[in-house]
DNA sequence: CTGTTAGCGCATTCAT
DNA sequence: ATGAATGCGCTAACAG
């Protein structure tokens, strides 16, 4: 830790502590000439504030926590390059929490945020939470929440989101366009609201084509579920096989695509798959996915402006929800 | 900010202020029967204590920054999530700081470190760092610091690597015994540890199969340049192109990818690529991405035991190279 | 076993 | 324009 404080710069310049605090805070009460001197002396010095001493005085962290299921899926870390990017600009700290998809984590964290340690939270939601007191305690705690991706309608707060029931109705759409009528939707288990939006999608898309939707074709796979594969290649060898796969998260799709290679099936001949996909390399596959990709970047720093926006006027964020587009890819084989 | 404080309890109990306070770290000076009393109103009020306040008179933080110079890549996105898991389990909280390549924000990130915001700092270099002036000022201040990836030998405390020498050898070995005889290069322009030692790997292993090494075939890409395609791909459409490319990063191998297929260029059959990559979706390219795989995950997690280590007995991490070995995938071409 | 007191470093109110 | 004094919430030395 660093050795130098106020009352050492005090007393090397014979002046009092509170002279030097207000020095360096520029205040409007203290000479110029002593101005100088102290904030010489503090640089020479490298006088850092004790981040402490002052979050503990002023009763503010500047820092924020970033409350995110899993941080492999490329989608979270852009989201995390753009909150710290604006945090950055703010003068704030982030702190991280990866909850595993663990409800019991995603409580603990929060709890462990009710003291002030940070000024606000972003979070995005855990696939197990379903009862949601913890961010109730939390808002009540006068603690600024902002939701993004995976939100929660049930809290009055600020959220942001990507077009998910629009991204299903598109992704489901472009594969009837191709030809496909009998379409697999690859989905999460987790009853949050994203993965709902993007199956309603698929839904929709069905019906609006006057497709019979076919509770076979509907994969619901807990996460990590080895089994996942295992149905999924049954399926796709049974005489009712699939000619289109609509997975919802891209790790889905990697499923989707070694089902698909060890059944035999040729993608696009055989049958086609789009994905929610964030990675660059999947502009690399050879045959190509269909990709939705989201603004995850974007996301990260439109999230973070809105809680900079409540901090700022030491208020809540709204009760509102930001749709921001996610982007249907089609690319060409390279064969 | 949550209200209860030690303040409230003692009024509520009728105890001093310093009776609960050693009844909640379960001092052995405090009667189990007042212990049960304080633990009991504390759950239910929820009371958490003030980290700030803690802090202060404890001159300790539970809290490590992580400092990398991105996060996009797939690398430091698991390293963090190995780091975090360990800081979790020590009870600490992570800081996150990204330096986008940019010697300046490393500089300023490290200064706001001086002030004991943090217990420790792990720390990858960007890849402009030359001058590490301010990773000395940290050790002097006493906050122990361990490296990993980019690492800086210069520096008297721990540091976790990959073999890149030998991965780099490897690689290029790969390559030859495929039968390559003109073999690129594509590399970044930093000049930090692990890229030297990739490249060295690289010339160890043409000289050893006696293979001339040739300039020409050696790329040093400023990060993000647009130019890289265009003179790689510039040099593929020559009479000289070579018939191997080795990426030592992932992002290079994308560009090597593009430039590939853009120049008519078939993989396996008229050039082969080989790269180091973390993506789950390196697996399903096809023509497929021989690939160098680091076990990031681990490598985060032995560096933050490695911090912790050192914190634990109070000290400074010994000055020592830990390498964990990465592992050559080669994959089938489904096609 | 419990209470009183002091002080971590800082910002701020009150006094001059 | 500057200094003295107070207290943020907590831990720990000292006192009984």
């Amino acid at each position: 830790m660093s050795q130098v404080n106020l009352k050492q710069l005090a007393e090397e310049l014979k002046l009092s502590i509170s002279t030097v605090s207000r020095a360096l805070s520029d205040s409007y009460e203290i000479s110029l000439a002593t101005k100088q001197k102290v904030l010489s002396l503090a640089k020479e010095l490298n006088y850092q504030p004790n981040p402490y001493a002052r979050s503990l005085r002023k009763r503010n962290s500047n820092t924020l926590a970033i409350i995110i299921p899993e941080i492999e899926n490329n989608f979270f870390a852009l989201a995390i390059k753009g909150i710290e990017e604006v945090a950055q600009k703010n003068g704030y700290h982030v702190l991280i929490y990866i909850t595993h998809e663990n409800i019991n984590k995603e409580i603990a964290f929060i709890n462990d945020l009710l003291n002030g340690r940070v000024d606000g939270v972003i979070i995005s939601l855990s696939g197990e939470t379903g009862d949601i007191g913890h961010i109730h305690t939390l808002i009540q705690n006068k603690t600024p929440v902002v939701f993004f991706d995976r939100v929660c309608e049930d809290v009055a707060t600020s959220k942001v989101t990507t077009n998910d029931f629009e991204s299903g109705y598109l992704a489901t759409s472009h594969l009837i366009e191709k030809g496909c009528k009998r379409i697999c939707y690859l989905g999460h288990d987790q009853s949050y609201s994203i993965e709902i939006n993007r199956r309603n999608g698929y839904v929709a898309a069905l019906s609006k084509n006057k497709i019979p939707f076919n509770e076979e074709y509907v994969f619901s796979c807990p996460i990590d579920s080895e089994d996942t594969y295992l149905q999924l290649k049954q399926l796709l060898e049974s005489s009712n096989r699939p000619d289109g796969i609509f997975a919802s998260a891209e790790q889905l799709a990697l499923i989707a695509y070694e089902a698909c290679n060890d059944s035999g099936l040729k993608i696009p001949e055989d049958i086609k798959v789009i994905s929610f996909s964030n990675s660059k390399m999947a502009a690399l596959l050879n045959p190509p996915l269909t990709s939705i990709i989201q603004p995850a970047f974007d996301i990260g720093k439109q999230t973070a402006q809105i809680l900079f926006k409540a901090l700022n006027k030491r208020s809540v964020p709204e009760d509102e929800t930001i749709v921001i587009s996610s982007t249907l890819i089609e690319r060409k084989s390279t064969s």
